[in-house]
DNA sequence: GAACTATTATTGTATATACAAATGTTGTTA
DNA sequence: TAACAACATTTGTATATACAATAATAGTTC
């Protein structure tokens, strides 16, 4: 495998991974919210209406339980979330996403659709396929 | 095309790009140098011994230039890149990487060429292509 | 050449994140 | 049960980064 291509490739996934979120926190800033803060809120409201503990939602972000229970403090502020003692462990949090934030998070769903848009029809789904085999056997 | 795949996809090029700078840093933990701070060094030692301006580095990193005095600012203090007024036009400064600088980058690419080392045969050079061609068809 | 505009770098401020340390709760074991 | 270990969250601290504002120099135009 020649250096040159394999390192010219990381550089081009690197950069278009920031593509991606930087984009989305454009989309995003109108509404005065971050993209993680938009992340905790998706992750929360996957779950229906079942609280999910700062441990958890760190788990599904690829974060830092220290860093989710700041991001909680901010969506608390608004209103977006709620967080309060686990009964059954009283070291947990339980977390859940607010009516509120649910209809917020319907706002942004709407905006960022928007964004992808004209993206979904770049690549047909086998070259999608393609895409996601040969990022995983890089890191396998 | 499916939207479940390409969301999936999308998510793999994020995920993917941080497990890489991540693991970069865990690599440089070590040297008590950051990722931004090995890139703006390895951005100068690129221009051999030619002096770049805080814009010029920026725009290589694709970062703003307030980001960019910041770390040539931490880069300084550990005696591995000099900066000075840009003789022709005094609104510029003339950053170079020092000699001590050189040889510390060295030490890093060594250690991170180690990192590197195991992924090189992950993909054969026509799968890599394939793995860019793909990526930048997505941007496009 | 004076007034205005553009360029370049820096500083200020808010958010995110890595890592270490602290706090409070639960579980275990002697 | 008392002492200790493990767990879950939070707080502290340093770095990076986005964005706005400032400062200083250079270029432009009247």
């Amino acid at each position: 495998m020649s250096k040159k291509i394999y390192f010219s490739t990381i550089h081009q996934i690197i950069k278009t991974g920031h593509w991606i979120t930087d984009s989305v926190s454009s989309e995003l800033k109108p509404f005065d919210i971050s993209e993680p803060q938009y992340n905790v809120l998706r992750t929360l409201n996957s779950q229906q209406h079942q609280p999910l503990t700062v441990e958890q939602i760190g788990k599904q972000m690829i974060q830092r339980s220290s860093n989710v229970t700041r991001i909680i403090d901010k969506l608390l502020g608004k209103g977006l979330v709620s967080r309060k003692e686990c009964p059954s462990n009283r070291r947990k949090m339980d977390i859940m996403i607010t009516p509120e934030g649910r209809n917020f998070l319907r706002e942004l769903d709407v905006k960022l659709a928007q964004w992808h848009s004209p993206l979904l029809n770049k690549l047909t789904d086998e070259e999608l396929q393609t895409l996601t085999r040969l990022i995983r056997k890089l890191r396998k």
